[in-house]
DNA sequence: GGAAGCGACTCAGAAACATGTAC
DNA sequence: TGTACATGTTTCTGAGTCGCTTC
């Protein structure tokens, strides 16, 4: 049938073409011109993307720099500073105690990072009202904290509906208007998204600095909402070769320090106000040097695969072991190989989120099992990893591992440590002697990388067609990212999908329903209709 | 020797943005 | 053909790991 429709129409239109050509011929042909231009964008793009790969710097084929040396030649623009604050139009208040208040500029703008927020769940968290509050008041005039004193009394809504409204009038622009917009940050990209790196173009990861705003910290992160400062050309340190353009700070600015470290592979950097620690401007990770670290990373994570087995006969062996400490390293690496638990660095109270890996590991966060469900020897694990992120598993392990849990557990607290013995600096000492370069992570990128391989192998047929192939990829990469405990919390419109493919499926149910009734009712007709001698 | 702190880097989720598809 | 929504990709930046230095 397709096929007769496919003729039919071919024919319609040879048909017309013999005729005047009419309004709906003139869309048609504007609508194939579309189509052209989109098609020619299309192999315009490919031909780009051609050209960039025959131009791409092989630098796999050249011969690797002495150990510690980076680069000889590294030039830049400097970071792209974000725009200066603009203040809010006349007619867009802020309202205090139900009266419209004039902020200085300086409070205006915090109190914009908040508005904008409105929305978001943050804004309802005590923590994250109670940060910006103080670091609000901080920045206000004398006059205005005599006034502001408390935030249930600030009204931020007119402010919050004009971002909103911007936001909806840039989605609504005309197409020229977008385009116009897309090449001047095209402009932009071009002009300090890139930098030389010993002779060869290179793009760089997060050229411009980070805009100044409400600190968004994961979990319950005790620094949730304080404000995080602009970052000023005085708070960067630039990194270049000596001998190349050194970038200009921006007119009436100068650079905090410049220097010529080629041992490092950060271009720019500064430190940022809310845990004092530095931040960097670093290259793509299509660049040679993330690049070459990544192959190195996978590399290691290769000899490992030559080393495993011995490595996991002695954690089993060190189970037996008279030192308490050795048992519990064997028990952690066994955590880190099986489970493919991140190390767990210490952490400072109060200064993050309570997050923990397998080192820092407490009592309250397992639970054993002799049996379960039919198992024997399960260990129930609940806590927060990186991001805050839940890991919530059973595994059942061996009795031996079993034992020496609840051995570790014996006389504890539920706070207190379940390795207490054991940190990351003893465990990777211990790694380093079994194998060079190997620390904790490297079991992390072996058991995700031997994982994808051997569901690539279980799942994949070389006769599968390509949606198949594709089909399996995914499920192979689906396997990894449960083995590493990957997990995305569901988007804000999940309810509102669901609840659409739910009205669909409706919709279709009853068509079949009503399909089925008019099959009857036709079926019955024709019973009734049939003359009874031809039977 | 080991604790603390810092520096440099990778990892990873959220959000923004771009593109594809169904209606 | 336009719009709304779904899906894929990129950007942003917070959260880790781990080595090194200092005390």
């Amino acid at each position: 049938k397709p096929k007769e429709e496919t003729k039919e129409k071919g024919e319609n239109n040879k048909k017309k073409s013999e005729e005047e050509e009419t309004p709906g011929k003139k869309r048609k042909r504007k609508s194939k011109e579309a189509g052209e231009e989109k098609n020619n964008k299309k192999v315009k793009k490919e031909k780009e993307e051609e050209k960039e790969a025959e131009n791409k710097w092989k630098w796999w084929e050249e011969e690797k720099k002495e150990n510690g040396i980076k680069w000889t030649q590294l030039e830049h623009r400097g970071p792209y500073f974000v725009p200066l604050y603009e203040p809010l139009p006349d007619d867009v208040q802020f309202y205090y105690d139900g009266k419209p208040l004039k902020l200085s500029l300086a409070t205006e703008e915090i109190a914009t990072f908040y508005a904008k927020m409105l929305d978001h769940d943050y804004t309802t968290k005590e923590i994250f009202q109670n940060n910006f509050f103080k670091d609000w008041r901080k920045e206000m005039t004398s006059e205005e904290q005599e006034i502001i004193k408390d935030l249930n009394k600030c009204d931020f809504k007119e402010i919050h509906k004009y971002f909103v409204d911007k936001s909806e009038a840039r989605k609504a622009l005309s197409k020229e208007e977008k385009q116009k917009l897309k090449e001047e940050a095209d402009k932009i990209q071009e002009e300090y998204g890139y930098c030389i790196l010993d002779g060869h173009r290179e793009k760089i990861g997060n050229f411009k600095t980070e805009p100044p705003g409400l600190f968004r910290g994961r979990g319950d992160h005790p620094k949730m909402g304080m404000l995080k400062k602009r970052i000023m050309p005085e708070d960067v340190i630039i990194n270049c070769s000596k001998d190349s353009k050194i970038p200009e700070p921006p007119q009436g600015h100068k650079w905090k320090e410049v220097r010529f470290d080629n041992t490092v592979t950060w271009l720019a950097s500064w430190t940022e106000n809310i845990q004092n620690s530095l931040k960097y401007i670093m290259l793509n990770p299509s660049s040679k040097l993330k690049g070459e670290k990544d192959w190195q990373k996978y590399e290691l994570a290769r000899r490992l695969k030559d080393v495993v087995d011995k490595i996991r006969a002695q954690y089993r062996a060190d189970w037996k072991s008279k030192e308490m400490q050795k048992r519990q390293r064997a028990v952690a690496l066994y955590f880190i190989d099986k489970l493919a638990l991140r190390a767990g660095n210490e952490k400072e109270e109060g200064e993050t989120a309570d997050t923990v890996g397998c080192c820092s590991l407490r009592v309250e966060h397992i639970k054993l099992h002799p049996d379960l469900d039919g198992k024997k020897y399960v260990v129930e694990f609940d806590f927060l990893g990186k991001d805050s992120i839940r890991y919530y598993n059973k595994v059942s392990v061996e009795k031996l591992v079993f034992k020496n849990l609840r051995l570790f557990m014996k006389n504890k607290d539920p706070d207190d440590d379940l390795f207490d013995r054991l940190n990351t600096q003893v465990l990777n000492k211990h790694l380093q002697h079994l194998m060079d370069g190997l620390t904790a992570k490297v079991f992390r990128t072996y058991n995700a990388s031997i994982t994808l391989q051997e569901q690539l192998k279980a799942l994949t047929n070389s006769e599968d067609s390509v949606a198949g192939k594709l089909l399996s990829y995914n499920r192979a990469n689906r396997a990894v990212a449960i083995l590493c405990n990957h997990q995305r919390s569901t988007p804000k419109t999940f309810e509102k999908s669901m609840q659409n493919l739910q009205t669909k499926i409706d919709a279709k149910k009853q068509q079949v329903e009503e399909a089925k009734q008019e099959l009857k009712k036709a079926e019955d007709e024709f019973e009734d209709t049939k003359d009874p001698k031809a039977e």
